[in-house]
DNA sequence: GTCTATAAAAGGATAGAC
DNA sequence: GTCTATCCTTTTATAGAC
């Protein structure tokens, strides 16, 4: 519609604005699949919202579900790496875990539309075993990480009870249901839920408290 | 296809088996909007999960949203059925609790299609305010059934600590965790998960695990 | 690399017979 | 009440100009 378009010269924008045409389908894609799924969002609208035309998805990807693969790795790779940022800042097992739950907070967006269009994949027929794996991939570092953690704290004698792969699961499922219900009750207070979470798993770890 | 069709005669079948009809195609549209969601399920689809054709559809509803919205509809009505049965059994604070958990588990399946086709309207274009009021009852139906029940718990001194409206939001939550783990997870057992946090929730009420 | 225009397919909805 | 046949709209996907 007559849209005045600048000549890309010199070197893409830096920072967290999508570096090419390809990465900026995919953000686009990820926003709207994750607030409609699949079936409801059509190439156009994510060609609209990338303030492109469809024939652009078509040269830049094989098909729709193309589109919708590559998508779901991005969301996962960037993910992870947040992940990985946990482990780097902290020492204590509870500073850890506290960390953890609180990342899951200030990350509530991305996780929540990370975990939408996982949700939507499984029941799908686009599957394959690539992204599969990708998925298993992203579900068994989180439960690593977390569990690793309760073992050294454990040894530690910072925690005194449980067994940690069970509470890794527990705290990977009430995650999951805090990011659920963000999405589900409008006015849900995703903070002060998860640290309600947190004092409770404190009293059953037998974790007195003591950061030191 | 040349398919056979037996006159019908006498009763329609009594039990569990839908009654007429419109029925039918509630329950096979809450199967399929479950697995799929709105968009990736077609009216066509529905019919031919009930065994029926699409002109049958338009006879029994308005259109395709008109059927949604009787399906959500129906399987509130069928959840809250189940709720209210639940605190007719028991006495104990505790044990109405156990119950109250022991429900998600036995009727995962059908919970977990209610929280699905929940997501899914909410993200629709097709919300309406009596689907809207319909969801926000049942959602406070759950949270005052198990409040009253821990206040009541507090009152007679079988639970110790923490704020009724608050320990029954983080128990709704976990549910919802654990009902979108067993859409997630292949070989999740919720069975065992829910039964740790049980465990874990007692803890935090500082309830001893005296039944009597 | 990006657009316009259009072909091809799928899905929602209706008319009319039985 | 139920089916067959069909229309109309939306959506996916491609061809070809710039």
């Amino acid at each position: 519609m007559g849209q005045v378009k600048m000549p890309k010269v010199g070197r893409p924008p830096q920072g967290t604005a999508p570096r090419d045409t390809a990465e900026q389908l995919k953000q686009s894609a990820l926003t709207l699949l994750a607030r409609k799924g699949y079936s409801a969002v059509t190439i156009k609208d994510i060609a609209h919202e990338a303030n492109l035309t469809t024939a652009m998805i078509y040269y830049h990807f094989k098909d729709k579900t193309d589109l919708v693969r590559a998508t779901i790795e991005y969301a996962i790779e960037n993910a992870l790496q947040h992940f990985s940022k946990v482990s780097k800042n902290t020492d204590h097992p509870a500073a850890l875990i506290h960390d953890w739950l609180q990342m899951h907070v200030s990350l509530q967006s991305d996780i929540s539309k990370l975990l939408k269009l996982i949700v939507d994949y499984r029941h799908s027929d686009m599957r394959t075993p690539y992204i599969d794996a990708a998925i298993r991939h992203f579900y068994d570092t989180e439960r690593e990480l977390v569990a690793a953690c309760i073992r050294r704290g454990q040894r530690v004698q910072v925690f005194k009870t449980g067994d940690p792969d069970t509470v890794s699961d527990l705290i990977s499922t009430f995650l999951d249901g805090a990011m659920l219900r963000s999405f589900l009750v409008d006015d849900f207070d995703i903070k002060a839920s998860i640290e309600m979470f947190e004092a409770t798993l404190w009293t059953s770890l037998g974790f007195d408290g003591r950061w030191d």
